[in-house]
RNA sequence: GGAGGGGUGCCCGAGAGGCUAAAGGGGACGGACUGUAAAUCCGUUGGCGCACGCCUACGUUGGUUCGAAUCCAACCCCCUCCA
């Protein structure tokens, strides 16, 4: 049982899948206070929840008296990540990647406190020190410290090659350029730990070997697990697309949907990994049987959602679905698209109003769905597909427009 | 630079002149069953005011043909081996 109170809390929520050696970086926990990173790249403005264990990791260290290092990899986007498969990635413009690089900082506001706060968090960006890296001293200085038997063993680049599919030299590269970052902030900033997904191990590894090696200093790795669902699939996609944590990409009351939805057996570890409850709280959340267990799920949506967008918007995504959902009303507060009065007074076939509202993607879709039966003006099922909606449908100035069990879309006259 | 293999719908992957809007699987969506869960079963899965019609689609551009994802040419890109 670690004794420092980041590292207890850590592994007891599951954030922890691999560390370089537990017991002094427990002993360094102790004795004062720590700074530890994790990497994220500039590709979209925004991030998805495929992110949030590592900005819940983050959180945990600054609530715990560390200090968490946000690193941008705006010197990395520049070349791409290759990791991606035959995909031709197309190279971002450094103007957007500046835009990229504020709209991720926006991510991070509600989570990690940056300002003036006692271990504040730190927001530093590669491209600071990566654009200025000469090639030819860059390979005298770390690529020295580097065998080519050692890389060829990491899993990473073993996988690839045993499945025979190209690895190419940039991304062979890619492990000395973040081992490079890990030995810059550990230089600029004391930072002494790399955090990140299991699949980052073998480059944490290498940065931790070259700061040992030039610095003569120890620094620790910490890995997070991989997550999926109970049932396998990967963590953060839905219907429309990924998860987004920023509301402009997924409205709140989406955000709370998705966590409401989550299968059963992942309940007590999201719980443990996405809230911060107490864990004897969620010891008893997640014992909850058979429909009970919804009680949980939406302790957990609501958390979650108050982590990401606050208490207001959580609670309000809350009574939405209270009342779509539980009570069969229309919330006030339900997604919703305006619809001219005149337009809506002379009649709109139903499926014009589905794709306006975004439910289906083209008049033949929303048509389909109609046909199977999968849509309801007002809680009615809509037998015809020409079914033409009027003013008439309007309750108290709206029109609920359903598509299957979970999707509601108010229409208002205006 | 040389030799060979390949680029198909959201993804994987069949097809090798008309029967192909393109098998099969995955994913996704809808329905049934439920608990806004999982599993299972059924259905759907290019667009168009849309049932036998039109348009768009098998890397790109041209060509052969009554007819091309399928044949030919050039080009682009990817992979493997050789130099």
């Amino acid at each position: 049982m670690p004794s420092s109170d980041f590292l207890r809390e850590a592994s007891a929520r599951g954030f922890v899948h691999q560390c370089t050696d537990t017991e002094a970086l427990d002993a360094a926990l102790c004795a004062g206070t720590v700074s530890g990173y994790i990497g994220f790249d500039c590709t979209a403005d925004s991030l998805h929840v495929g992110s949030l264990v590592q900005i819940m990791l983050l959180r945990l260290m600054q609530r715990h008296g560390h200090r968490p290092v946000v690193l941008m990899g705006g010197g990395t986007t520049r070349i791409g990540d290759p990791s991606g498969k035959d995909e031709s990635r197309q190279l971002l413009s450094d103007a957007q990647i500046a835009r990229n690089m504020a709209g991720i900082r926006r991510v991070f506001d509600p989570f990690l406190a940056f300002g003036d706060r006692a271990p504040a968090a730190l927001m530093p960006n590669n491209a600071d020190w990566l654009d200025k890296l000469g090639y030819i001293d860059l390979l005298r200085e770390v690529g020295t410290h580097f065998t080519v038997n050692r890389m060829l063993t990491f899993d990473s680049v073993k996988l690839r090659l045993e499945r025979e599919h190209p690895l190419t030299f940039l991304e062979f590269n890619y492990m000395i350029l973040q081992a490079y970052d890990f030995r810059e902030l550990y230089r600029r900033h004391g930072v002494t730990l790399q955090m990140g997904g299991s699949d980052q191990w073998g480059n944490i590894v290498s940065g931790i070997e070259l700061v040992r090696r030039t610095d003569g200093a120890t620094v620790f790795g910490l890995t997070t697990p991989l997550l999926t669902t109970a049932s396998g699939a990967k963590m953060g996609k839905t219907a429309q697309g990924a998860v987004w944590l920023t509301a402009d990409r997924l409205s709140p009351y989406e955000y709370w949907q998705f966590w409401r939805n989550t299968e059963d057996a992942d309940v007590g570890r999201f719980l443990r990994l996405f809230t911060e409850l107490k864990l004897d709280e969620i010891a008893r959340l997640e014992s909850l049987a058979g429909a009970e267990i919804n009680e949980a799920k939406k302790v957990l949506a609501t958390e979650a959602t108050a982590l990401a967008h606050g208490r207001a918007a959580a609670d309000q995504a809350a009574a939405t679905a209270r009342a779509a959902f539980e009570e069969g009303e229309a919330a006030a507060t339900l997604p919703s698209v305006r619809v001219a009065e005149t337009e809506l007074e002379q009649g709109v076939p139903a499926f014009v109003l589905l794709v306006d509202a975004g439910l289906a993607a083209s008049n033949s879709e929303a048509k389909r769905l109609i046909r199977q039966g999968g849509v309801r003006v007002n809680d009615a099922t809509v037998q015809d597909e020409w079914f033409i909606i009027t003013a008439a449908h309007l309750r108290d100035g709206a029109i609920k427009l359903s598509k299957g069990r979970k999707h509601h879309v108010l229409v208002r006259a205006e």
